[in-house]
DNA sequence: ATTATTGTTCGTAGTTTTGCGAACTACAAA
DNA sequence: TTTGTAGTTCGCAAAACTACGAACAATAAT
């Protein structure tokens, strides 16, 4: 617990959770694959990509927000959004670690 | 919309969005860590590990399962899990194809 | 001052999730 | 046959999620 461990191996399983969670809905998988190719970002262009009453998406973007995977900028009278890359890169980060951790035995189940 | 499109860079919205879903709890997430590295699998072994009673995970189990990231098997009288490796690797790869899904242009807000 | 535009927030309704104890199932051992 | 062991399922309650229309806020244009 001194030295080289925690170097940046381990992973907030609480963070990830809320990563997850975030990413948990196919309406913002969507708002998130559209922030981050293009990033044209402003809420009507967003609503216009999804089947769903303009309250709808402006809360799952709330929700997105408040896990850091986006952020909003008010551009009267409109609002941009866009994904918050800093966050984006620690989630790209703990997702990819948490699935290394896989390879220390053989599958231990035979298939049902 | 004939050709080389569609190889293989396109993933399933709802389907990533299921898989974020089932990992989008702390209590998962640790389940999951658990199978992933060590695979000592048993029911006991996981409710030993969490701080909750044993019908909640069963519960948590249950819905890891119906997500196809772990998979069960009867020993009586116990019963053994481990990852499902062929949908962890398809989970692995969602994620990964969404994370790499960013680099076209810059961020187009200033930090709030 | 009105009116339009662009989103957010509010109130509401229905569904799902989370968590628990208790009851139950299936098998093995005494 | 009764008792134990190992989990699952049931029934319930509280909380969170999803979705909507309506009302609201902030600014710009008439």
């Amino acid at each position: 617990m001194e030295n080289d461990k925690n170097k940046d191996y381990s992973v907030d399983n609480e963070q990830l959770a809320r990563f997850a969670k975030a990413m948990g809905h196919p309406a913002r998988i969507t708002i998130l694959n559209f922030l981050a190719s293009l990033d044209s970002c402003y809420f009507g262009d967003i609503h216009n990509e999804l089947p769903i009453a303009k309250a709808t998406v402006s809360q799952h973007l709330k929700e997105l927000k408040d896990a850091g995977l986006i952020q909003g900028e008010i551009e009267t009278p409109k609002v941009k959004y866009c994904i918050n890359r800093e966050n984006w890169e620690k989630a790209q980060t703990y997702f990819e670690i948490f699935f290394a951790l896989k390879k220390e035995k053989e599958n231990c189940c035979t298939a049902p």
